[in-house]
DNA sequence: GAGCGGACGGTAAACGATTACCGAGGACGC
DNA sequence: GCGTCCTCGGTAATCGTTTACCGTCCGCTC
């Protein structure tokens, strides 16, 4: 591959004109600079990033590690981020942490190590740790969950309270007995919806269980309320994964959304207006959510500065039949 | 942020030595070993992985392009590319070309720029170009769809063949006028699942639009079939996102798949089975494609050498309700 | 005890860019 | 005609690692 020093030996010319010329900063002889542009052209010289980076100690990459690639929130959210980062010119390299706290360390220590220019994440839980990140003063946002313990910028959505309004119209529509299906304890969106639901039923109706965010926990949890002596006649469900297992298992029962069991997901999904009946959600600004985040690291990288502030968006109710008899 | 000199300087050896103590390569005294850990240690050491990459000329990072990240056939592909990854050492930056053929070249540049191990990639048209990753040496692997003109590893599935099957699934269902909706001219996946489709009804009988491959734009177009003096009685719908926009298209006019439309799409969505009726797909093992890249990939990058190869595997027709009057 | 080999650690040269610094030369004012 | 200033381009330092190369020292053998 041809370097720097290549194109400068081409064009008869310092290795110094030639990146004065091809960054533009600084006037060069245009008669050099057509020299320099036609070497490169020739030799098909393409800088090499990292070089560049080390020595600027900088790069124009954001990294977005989020917790799970395929839950729509998620992807939804990152095209927030990425929309909003296109713009300035940042590259965003987009991280599976899969809710696990092992490969969200091993990314972040990527992040750390690839001296990425900011960080949006997603933290799994209240292990995460950026300490180093900040340490070396990479900027770092949160969104949909706070980071415990430090004082960054955040993203977040007033889920317990989105939680106990989901509650509450499961309620006023009639369900007597409302359970509620969150994710796994420590997970915060997951302990804030369950703490709206309790806000709304009372700790002493509270029938609930946890799982992973994910289809399959959520299809046995589901299963192990419905089969319960008492049932519940209706069911809060944490996100539009968990929101599938259930649906299999109301099927697996007979069960029928809305006239037997009452149904609200959190999310959004772009299928949940398709089912029979179709699904009342919580919408999420998923993307909204990206797009803010982003804006705030821009922000922060530019003046390291700046306060840090916590954003806090609404969710909406998005009323359709499966919580209706 | 601490330097290798800092460790150095702190144990008292150089830097040299610090280097080999923290790789292991070399065997390094106990005693210097055990002064480096401690000087690291207490440094809160990170090696510069920039400096580290640019000195051995290598990174243990692959770039993973797909056309997009909110299409849950790329996102399952991802994750096969991640876990196969993440045992041999390797992390994984996903980028989103979101079907354009400009910010697929942009991260084409990323890729080069930042000099990746690696490179997966589902090409957005004919017009994307290698040819400068190839020339610096840089492995690509094509999913998805074949990259034209060059010989290179690819993981494809046999679409043509699939369409065909899908449609005459729908013939002999009893079906007489089965339509299709196909995504953009020069997508690879769309001509052939249009072509498979031809093959099975022929040219003479064609009844077709193309769209984005995405929900909106298939709306509309299945609009316009259904609303022909003498619409389709059935579909052959290019991929999950697409048949988002064909269930609304049919709900708008009060049309019931299966028993109205016949139904068959592409690509098993999570929430294919749940919609009323489940929906028939044509099962892409994308999981399965994203590992079998990975492995070409990882396979390439330690063996340059090696002959290219195209792996093809089998799509498979999940028979539901939505394909049945 | 000389010679030899092996183990280990330091010195310094890479990697490929950017950029501070300096020197040369031209323009211009007095 | 000379001094000054400005512009421009080259030289070389620098970013933070890894690693080729070399010297030193120790232990072993004959």
């Amino acid at each position: 591959m041809a370097t720097i020093s290549d194109v400068a030996a081409r064009a008869g010319v310092s290795t110094a004109t030639v990146s004065r010329t091809l960054n533009g900063k600084s006037t060069v002889d245009p008669e050099l600079a057509a020299r320099v542009v036609a070497a490169a052209e020739e030799l098909g010289y393409h800088p090499n990033g990292l070089a560049r980076n080390l020595r600027r100690q900088e790069t124009a990459v954001l990294a977005l590690i989020i917790s799970d690639v395929e839950n729509p929130f998620f992807t939804s959210l990152a095209r927030g981020v990425e929309d909003l980062a296109q713009v300035s010119g940042y590259s965003v390299v987009l991280c599976n942490s899969d809710e696990n706290a092992d490969k969200e360390r091993r990314y972040l220590d990527v992040a750390l190590q690839e001296r990425v220019a900011g960080v949006v994440l997603s933290p799994t839980g209240p292990a995460t740790n950026v300490a180093l990140l900040r340490r070396l003063g990479t900027p770092v946002v949160a969104v949909d969950r706070p980071l415990t313990g430090t004082d960054g910028d955040q993203v977040l959505v007033d889920t317990r309270r989105a939680a106990r309004d989901a509650t509450r119209h499961l309620m006023t529509g009639g369900y007597r007995r409302v359970g509620c299906l969150s994710g796994p304890a420590g997970v915060r969106t997951a302990d804030d919806r369950l703490t709206g639901y309790l806000d709304a039923v009372g700790e002493e109706n509270a029938l609930c269980r946890r799982a992973r965010y994910r289809a399959e926990g959520a299809r046995l949890a589901a299963g192990e309320l419905l089969d319960l002596p008492v049932p519940p006649d209706a069911l809060l469900i944490a996100n539009s994964t968990m929101a599938i297992g259930v649906l299999e298992a109301l099927a697996a029962r007979g069960l029928r959304p809305g006239r037997d069991v009452g149904l609200v997901s959190f999310d959004d999904a772009p299928w949940a207006p398709l089912i029979d009946p179709p699904l009342t959600v919580v919408a999420q600004p998923a993307y909204e959510i990206g797009r803010v985040a982003a804006q705030l690291l821009l922000a922060r990288i530019a003046d390291s500065t700046r306060t840090a502030v916590t954003e806090t968006l609404d969710a909406r109710l998005i009323e359709r039949q499966s919580s209706r008899r």
